[in-house]
DNA sequence: GGCAGCTCGGGCAAATTTCCCAAGCCGGAT
DNA sequence: ATCCGGCTTGGGAAATTTGCCCGAGCTGCC
């Protein structure tokens, strides 16, 4: 069994920017009970070193080039159910970290956080709690007000409209494809929008992509 | 005049992540020769610190929230031509390389590199030299031989506002932020589409994330 | 000096977006 | 059976944006 109160707790760092891991590995370090006993830069390291350390924690950015940081979090929860992992990234929205939660990830800090909050985030998720930074909170509490803005809301045909619009195709490109009159795309365009929250086009497409629903 | 050889090299740490800019700095002062006398995290308080404390080398993110990087670059530089700027990012695309140096920056080392690689461009820059990390320079030479990819025939107005647009701002967000009018803003998008071909506001997002300027 | 290119914005018609609404259809609940 | 709710399809009208033309200031270059 574990003994981390006596030992301290073991942590693999991964992240695909080697003096960013330098970086990390010291502030750690300087805390006295964290220790860094690996790192990894890219998903199939991450696992391998996994296996060989059992880390206490693994403090993993998830947008790493490549495999997804998502598809990492899921291989080794897949294989090791009792891992903990915190995502540590700049991205803060919301589909994403609803993402890394049900992909089995027990905390969630921004790059934005002080580094105390941080730490106190490690010591959390070695401890088998839930964690992540004010911001995250913050941003999942508007998001579970806003009635919802990830796409599982969306009927069939506003998937397939998305998609379409999502991939670079003009209104009269989709209208014509799906023998719909101009108007209606442009009512199913409107109200994708509304259902998720995006104000911009631009949101869209990015939505749309970080929901698998195209590739860039 | 600087006896850099006796005091060390001061340097200005700009980036607006805590845990990163304190990271590097554990890394940057573990060095011996390298003291980080500043930190800032926008690009305003890197102008005042610089001003403050006349550090020999400014390490600066360009992608930071608010104000872009390439503006700080062009602000300090503009009133301390002697001042030295690496430019120290995760990007590597070859129009933002080239708007960095021509905006006034001395190096570019991409946070891939190694840490010794970075330090190593510190100095380098410290004594009046260029400095670029390897993937930089290869990227450089790739571009220099190909036709150019579509952003090469865009100003660096028009980057820096495809950038924040496919990064899902608004065209008021836009607007407030370069302080410029909205139908600036407007005509700028317009001029964009046309100049790179694309039909759909979709097309542009897809364009930028492709040609790296935006992470999706 | 002159030309070219970037930056910044006004103007105006045409197009699109933003909402509101209605109607048909279908599955599930009552 | 009936009603409710949600999906799909579109009309309409006001508000906004787009598409394209223009001029003016500024810089750098020949």
């Amino acid at each position: 069994m574990n003994e981390i109160a006596a030992t301290g707790i073991s942590v693999l760092l991964v992240d695909d920017h080697p003096i960013v891991r330098q970086g990390y590995r010291r502030v750690l370090e300087s805390q006295g009970d964290l220790h860094v006993v690996a790192e990894a830069d890219n998903a199939a390291d991450a696992y391998s070193a996994f296996k060989a350390r059992d880390p206490d924690v693994v403090v993993l950015d998830i947008s790493m080039p490549g495999a997804s940081g998502l598809e990492a979090i899921r291989n080794i929860r897949a294989r090791s159910p009792r891992a903990r992992i915190l995502v540590f990234t700049m991205h803060n929205e919301a589909v994403l970290v609803k993402a890394a939660f049900s992909a089995g990830a027990s905390g969630f800090v921004t790059k934005s956080s002080e580094p105390s909050a941080v730490v106190a985030a490690i010591r959390s998720v070695a401890r088998g709690e839930r964690a992540m930074s004010d911001d995250i909170a913050h941003i999942l509490a508007e998001d579970s007000l806003s009635a919802g803005s990830a796409l599982d809301q969306l009927g069939e045909r506003e998937i397939e409209i998305l998609r379409q619009f999502a991939g670079g195709a003009t209104t009269e490109q989709i209208a014509a494809h799906l023998n719909l009159s101009v108007k209606t795309v442009q009512n199913y365009h409107y109200l994708i929008k509304t259902k998720t929250g995006a104000r911009t086009d631009a949101q869209l497409v990015r939505l749309a992509a970080t929901c698998g629903l195209t590739r860039i």
